[in-house]
DNA sequence: ACTGTATATTGACTGTTGTCGATATCATAG
DNA sequence: CTATGATATCGACAACAGTCAATATACAGT
């Protein structure tokens, strides 16, 4: 019964997700109850709420951090923490070119949240 | 562009939901980011989620919170704020019938809260 | 009325979280 | 190699959240 991927490491479970452990289907075990609270965590505040919306939705399908500090109108240090929380969530991933961070949005993690609440 | 309906009133969005406003639509306004954030918090405890994984999943679809305070292993008082705040956020209703409270979960906001991450 | 039971509220404590200024790290340009 | 700009980390503080014991409220049965 362990079907509920660890959501605490930033591991991106590979493959189809979202099969078991939601709210409507078994009555969840205290694990998948923590895992699952730590990834609806992250989504529990407007300001990362907003950074995984504008990150999702740009075209080029990453976004550069310099431009995610503006929008939010939050300080860099502030929209740094949040973006590391979205990170270990598993939510976004961002790899470093040159001096710039690109986050990008990873759609299966929020696939597999999302069907927690099925 | 008021779609997202206000989360911090338990008024339930009565017909279709979650058409408006999701992660991979349009970037979240900070008003729909706040209201979205609101609930998901509401989600982001492990004791809230077993709660109402407990009340989701039961076959007659309520359940006396005298039968939810010893599966999650919390004291009475710590259950009842749980399912005040489960209760704020929409996501459950309940009504007395005697000594009793009777909790049922509310499937058209938890469609609505999912819908979200679409 | 009185007693027992079910639920909610209060008050207090503790741990966590969001925020920012200051600072550190690192890459590029000159 | 220094200077500049982009990010991350640190330290501190205020606000908030989870928890429980004690208490209050409401209902049922006797």
């Amino acid at each position: 019964m362990t079907a509920t991927p660890a959501i605490t490491q930033p591991v991106v479970t590979p493959g189809v997700v979202g099969c078991c452990g939601g709210i409507g289907a078994e009555a969840l075990t205290p694990d998948q109850a923590a895992s699952l609270a730590h990834a609806f965590a992250a989504l529990s505040d407007p300001v990362r709420l907003r950074l995984l919306s504008l990150i999702a939705t740009s075209t080029s399908g990453e976004v550069c951090a310099c431009d995610l500090v503006e929008p939010v109108g939050k300080s860099q240090p502030t929209v740094s923490h949040h973006l590391k929380v979205l990170r270990e969530a598993g939510l976004v991933e961002a790899d470093k070119r040159g001096s710039w961070m690109w986050y990008r949005a990873v759609p299966a993690r929020v696939a597999q949240v999302r069907a927690a609440l099925a």
